[in-house]
DNA sequence: TCTGGGGTCCTAGGACCC
DNA sequence: TCTGGGGTCCTAGGACCC
C-alpha cells in the first residue's frame, strides 16, 4: 500500500507557521522575482486569484497579502516533514518539495489505514505546524486521486476502496497524474473523456491512436497494478543539474553577465556535490530581452531564443574552482555589446557517481586540489552559514540579483533570525 | 505491391510533473 | 514597467556501425 502525503498550499502553511498574524487572511506567495502568484491560501482561493497571475495585476487589492518566496525555509521545512513521515515507515520517497509516498506492506494494520493516515496528518501537524492530506492507495496514480479526494474531505485522509471503478468514473481524464492539456485533448478526441475509460484502454488503443508508452503505464496504474519507479532525484542519480534565475533588472554588462553566471555554476556544483555526483560537461545559457515595446505576456512575439555554449571538462568533476575556469569563457563567447539579458543558466550534464569516475592516471576526482578547496568551502559555509565564502568570480555587488521584496525571515536554519518569543 | 536487418549514439522537440 | 525554476521521459530523425 502507498500512501501519498501533501502539504497544504504548502508554501503559504510555511509563511504562517512563523507568523501567526497570517491566519485567517489571504495570502499569497510569489515565485522568484516577485513575479506571479505561486501558492495560495484558501481566503486568496476564495477571492478568484488564480496560480500564475502576475503581482503587478493584483497589487492594491485589498485585504491581500504577498510574501516572496523563502526557499530556504520552504526547503528546510519539507525535510522536516521527511523526518517526521520517517516515524511510521523508513521508505519515504520524497517526490517533490511539498509531498512524499509512503511505502507500506500488504498487511492492513489493525486499526485499518484509515486511522494511520489521521495519525500520519496529526503528527505532521503538531511536530511541523504544516497541515497536509493523505490518499491511500495500491499505486502511485490512485494515491493521487486519493490525495486530490482526502484533501476535500474534513478529515483530509481517504483511502481507495478495493475496487477504484465508482471513483474513477467521471473524473475528468487531465485529473490524471501524467495526463495534461494536451495529451487529454487528443484522449478526449478519441473518445475517452474520464478516468475510468483510461484505466480500460489497453496496449492496441495506445497504439493505434500513437500515445507513448508512459500513457499505458498510467492505465495499468489506473487498475492497481504498479508500473511506475522512485523519481530519479530520489534514488539520488540525477541526469542533471541545473540554476538559472531572471534577472531583477536587464543585464547589460559583460561582467555582471560573466558574475552571474560564475555564481549559477557555483551554485550547481554544490548541488553536484551534495548528491555526491560529478559532471563531465555544462551548458552555458542567456536569454535576452524582449525589443523595446514587445514582451507582454500576451504578445505571441514576446518570446526570445536561448542562446547556449557547451564546454566539456578535463576530467569528470564537482570542484568549484575546475567548473568556474571552464565556464566563464563561454559566457564571454556568448556575451553580444549592445545587447540586454533577462536570464543565465547553467546545467551540468553527463552525470555520474563521483566514486565511480575514479581513472587510472587522476584517480579520484574529490583528491584533486580543486575538489579539496570545494570542500573546504562547504565545510566552513555549513558551519558559520551560507555564503561566508564564495568565489570572486561570483561579484561582490550583486545588484543583477533577483527581486524578493516581501521576504520573510529563515528562522530554521539562520541563527539571527530565529524567532523571538515574548 | 515488393528494395535487408539490427544496432548505437546524438539532438531537437514536445509533453509532463511540482 | 512588471509574468518562476528545476527536473524527467519519450519520440523521431540523422549519422554511423557491421
Amino acid at each position: 500500500m502507498i500512501a501519498l502525503a501533501d502539504a497544504n498550499n504548502f508554501y503559504v502553511s510555511c509563511e504562517r507557521a512563523f507568523d501567526p498574524r497570517l491566519e485567517g487572511k489571504a495570502v499569497a506567495v510569489l515565485s522568484n522575482n516577485d513575479g506571479c502568484v505561486i501558492s495560495r491560501s484558501p481566503e486568496c482561493k476564495a477571492m478568484g486569484i488564480e496560480m500564475g497571475t502576475p503581482h503587478f495585476r493584483l497589487r492594491g487589492r485589498e485585504g491581500l497579502v504577498f510574501r516572496s518566496s523563502n526557499y530556504e525555509l520552504y526547503g528546510d521545512m519539507s525535510g522536516r516533514i521527511a523526518a517526521v513521515l520517517g516515524t511510521f515507515t523508513p521508505e519515504v520517497e520524497r517526490y517533490s518539495i511539498d509531498e512524499a509516498f509512503l511505502h507500506f506492506g500488504g498487511t492492513e494494520p489493525p486499526d485499518g489505514w484509515y486511522a494511520l493516515g489521521c495519525a500520519v496528518r496529526e503528527r505532521v501537524l503538531r511536530w511541523t505546524g504544516i497541515p497536509c492530506g493523505v490518499g491511500f492507495a495500491p499505486t502511485r496514480t490512485l494515491a493521487k486521486i486519493a490525495n486530490h479526494i482526502a484533501k476535500k474531505r474534513p478529515g483530509g485522509v481517504y483511502a481507495m476502496p478495493a475496487d477504484p471503478r465508482a471513483v474513477l468514473d467521471g473524473l475528468p481524464v487531465e485529473e490524471v497524474w501524467g495526463v495534461g492539456r494536451h495529451l487529454a485533448a487528443r484522449l478526449r478526441r478519441s473518445g475517452v473523456a474520464d478516468a475510468l475509460a483510461l484505466s480500460r484502454c489497453g496496449r492496441e488503443f495506445f497504439r493505434r491512436g500513437r500515445f507513448a508508452v508512459t500513457l499505458e503505464r498510467t492505465a495499468l496504474e489506473l487498475r492497481g497494478i504498479p508500473a511506475t519507479d522512485a523519481d530519479p532525484l530520489e534514488r539520488g542519480n540525477p541526469k542533471s543539474v541545473g540554476v538559472s534565475r531572471m534577472f531583477g533588472r536587464p543585464v547589460a554588462g559583460a561582467r555582471e553577465l560573466g558574475e552571474a553566471v560564475a555564481s549559477y555554476a557555483a551554485a550547481a556544483a554544490g548541488k553536484l556535490r551534495k548528491a555526491g555526483m560529478v559532471a563531465s560537461v555544462a551548458d552555458v545559457y542567456v536569454q535576452e530581452c524582449a525589443p523595446p515595446g514587445r514582451g507582454g505576456w500576451d504578445d505571441p512575439g514576446w518570446w526570445t531564443p536561448f542562446l547556449s555554449v557547451t564546454v566539456p571538462f578535463a576530467a569528470p568533476t564537482a570542484a568549484t574552482p575546475e567548473i568556474l575556469s571552464a565556464v566563464r569563457p563561454a559566457a564571454e563567447r556568448l556575451f553580444a555589446g549592445g545587447k540586454r539579458y533577462r536570464r543565465a543558466g547553467v546545467l551540468l550534464c553527463g552525470l555520474e557517481r563521483a566514486e565511480a569516475a575514479a581513472d587510472l592516471f587522476r584517480g579520484d576526482p574529490r583528491g584533486r586540489p580543486a575538489a579539496r578547496l570545494s570542500a573546504a568551502v562547504d565545510a566552513l559555509n555549513a558551519r558559520f552559514g551560507r555564503g561566508t565564502l564564495f568565489y570572486a568570480a561570483e561579484g561582490t555587488a550583486r545588484d543583477w540579483k533577483m527581486k524578493r521584496a516581501m521576504l520573510s525571515p529563515r528562522p530554521t536554519t539562520r541563527w539571527r533570525e530565529l524567532l523571538v518569543a515574548r
